[in-house]
DNA sequence: GTACTCTGCGCC
DNA sequence: AAACGGCGCAGAGTAC
């Protein structure tokens, strides 16, 4: 016990701070040093993870990739991990391995290495500035709050979806020959065997065959079945059980500043993806209820397809505890009013403001209607048609702020369109949103992607765009970082920004920005183009935005259990929608400034719901 | 076994 | 005049 001694009375020196990296070292005192050997607790205040800072400056989070992207000589150490590795593992006699002391040394020598590593980051990368400290913090409130679980419900969803699903996986392998529909490339020659060639065997693609194909009922049935099981959001409650906590809590589904421009990132069973309702469920308790009986049958007066209903309700597992319920808030498409504000297309903005159907407003120019009268419709009485056009209206708002080119609003929206008029439609669509609607929009585009390569030419320079975003270059940890600041002074990191020849979509190359990011699991080089640019820009604002409500909620007491990017959801005995709505609705100073027209849509429950 | 890549799917 | 949105998870397939 001779390490106790400046182990404790460092723990008691309320002026040391404690590294970890991805709360592991924090885990590990709690559960360890804490509660099974009586050491003193460190509050979180003592904490700095450095895999925290590393997502601030867009860094690798784990910590051997991030030290190569700065550059730092990393040991690996890949015996000594499988050492560490293989003490948490049970053999097959259900013992753990004996720990030697040849053993011991081993995972000293290779905790010494993480250690290094890690003090090595801390040094380089440095510390979160005050708001962001804050905002972690808040994270790990959040984090270690959870969100409760409905056991019974999920037990009861996952003995349905188990049955279900054996019998269309044993269905697949008596028609394919033993096939798991799982398996991609062997379905695909199957199906080729007999004469149906697919690219691949992904929603869409099966949804054309089924449509436009006569086929025989075997191969019908094949891609049918095919397409149910890839649908695994069922999987989540697996997940669901394996995550949850004697308290029947989940903890740790979300990661602070995922993304580069700050949004959490969901974690574990993945909160932030859970399907959107496909069947109506008007009394969520109701199904609930015989979900939990855990018969097939009582499903039925939701729908004929029961993976559908169980699909359907896979929400209605998060609740609120006893005593209290969920209240939820979301900001109404938060992204098409800042990049609107943003690019000073103020005509837009106002109709944002007035509260009057925007998606008709753009509609009626791509379609070249009388846009008064279309506009002054009632709701209620849209025929299909202006339904419809509508519905194309609210894509192109969407969908057309980050410079989306039209063959990506045809491959994304077009999809139902005879293949012989989505080019044309596509390319009207773009020049209607570019030079008709939000002519400002591609402006904005342009002078962010101009500022950012005149930072990254001229160092030294801070380079200012017509919306009051920065771009600067600056060295930090031993690297340069194109730096954006945005209109709250919060800034993304662009780390190892260079000027390089980067492919168009045509295949010509043009010079421009490049930077390194996590792409597919690697440390790769990313072209800042004008369209992602924005993008950021205006993730980040809606972040701020976010952030700043959720820090409302929790000072009038209002406990954050869950994010999803532009929603909030509380947990409360007594939160009412008009509470939400009112909180949400706050704005800084800079979106007052700005002019962002918000609108908040909330709702309250026993359970999460859409 | 472990690590990595690819396909596919879900949300915002 | 002007492109590729972001994110995570599950499972298969491959290489070592």
């Amino acid at each position: 016990m001779g390490l106790c001694q400046p182990l404790a009375s460092l723990a008691a020196a309320s002026d040391t701070r404690f590294i970890c990296h991805a709360g592991f070292e924090q885990a590990v005192w709690e559960l360890i040093m804490v509660e099974r050997f009586r050491f003193a607790p460190i509050p979180i205040g003592r904490w700095c993870d450095t895999q925290a800072s590393c997502a601030y400056h867009s860094l690798p989070l784990d910590l051997e990739r991030a030290l190569v992207a700065l550059g730092s000589p990393v040991v690996k150490d890949k015996e000594g991990r499988r050492i560490v590795l293989s003490l948490s593992r049970r053999d097959k006699t259900g013992h753990y391995p004996a720990i030697t002391p040849g053993v011991l040394e081993r995972v000293g020598n290779y905790n010494r290495t993480d250690v290094d590593g890690m003090a090595a980051l801390d040094k380089a990368v440095g510390r979160l500035p005050e708001r962001e400290r804050r905002v972690w913090e808040l994270d790990q409130t959040i984090n270690r709050r959870g969100i409760a679980i409905d056991l019974d419900y999920v037990r009861g969803a996952k003995g349905i979806s188990d049955r279900l699903m054996a019998e269309l996986r044993e269905e697949f392998r008596g028609l394919t020959g033993g096939l798991n529909p799982t398996q991609v490339l062997a379905t695909l020659r199957w199906l080729a065997e007999r004469g149906l060639v697919l690219e691949s065997l992904d929603g869409d693609t099966i949804k054309e065959t089924l449509i436009s194909d006569d086929l025989p009922p075997d191969i019908l049935r094949v891609l049918k079945i095919r397409a149910t099981i890839a649908a695994s959001s069922l999987k989540k409650l697996d997940r669901m059980l394996q995550c949850v906590g004697p308290d029947g809590r989940v903890r740790g589904s979300l990661q602070y500043h995922g993304a580069m421009t700050g949004r959490w990132a969901g974690r574990l069973l993945q909160p932030q993806n859970l399907p959107r309702p496909t069947v109506k469920i008007d009394d969520p308790e109701a199904l609930v209820a015989a979900v939990k009986t855990g018969d097939v049958n009582a499903l039925r007066p939701w729908g004929d397809d029961l993976i559908d209903v169980l699909v359907s309700g896979l929400r209605h597992a998060l609740i609120a505890r006893d005593g209290t319920v969920l209240g939820s808030g979301d900001f109404a498409t938060i992204e098409a009013r800042i990049v609107l504000a943003l690019a000073g297309q103020d005509d837009k903005v106002a109709v944002l403001a007035s509260g009057a159907d925007v998606y008709r407003d753009m509609a009626a120019d791509i379609y070249g209607l009388d846009k008064a009268a279309f506009m002054r419709l009632e709701k209620e009485l849209l025929t299909l048609e202006q339904k419809e056009r509508r519905q194309v209206g609210k894509n192109t708002v969407l969908g057309c702020g980050f410079a989306l080119w039209w063959e990506g609003f045809r491959d994304r929206y077009l999809k139902h369109l005879p293949a012989a008029e989505r080019d044309g439609f596509a390319k009207k669509v773009i020049y209607t949103y570019r030079k008709v609607w939000a002519p400002m929009v591609p402006r904005l585009w342009y002078d962010l992607e101009l500022a950012a390569t005149a930072a990254v030419c001229r160092p030294g320079n801070v380079i200012e765009t017509e919306c009051g975003v920065q771009y600067r270059l600056k060295t930090k940890a031993g690297i340069p970082f194109l730096v954006c600041q945005l209109l709250n002074g919060k800034n993304l990191y662009y780390p190892n920004p260079r000027i390089e020849e980067r492919m168009t979509h045509r295949g010509n190359t043009k010079a421009g920005v490049v930077y390194d990011a996590m792409k597919d699991h690697q440390w790769r080089g990313v072209s800042a183009w004008h369209g992602r640019l924005t993008e950021h820009v205006v993730s980040g604002l809606a972040r701020e935005l976010l952030v700043d409500a959720v820090f409302r909620f929790e000072e009038r007491g209002f406990p954050v259990v869950l994010t999803v990017h532009d929603e909030i959801v509380v947990e409360h005995p007594a939160i009412t929608e008009q509470q939400m709505v009112e909180i949400m609705s706050e704005q800084p100073k800079w979106a007052i400034d700005l002019g962002v027209p918000i609108a908040v849509e909330a709702w309250f429950g026993k359970r999460y719901r859409k």
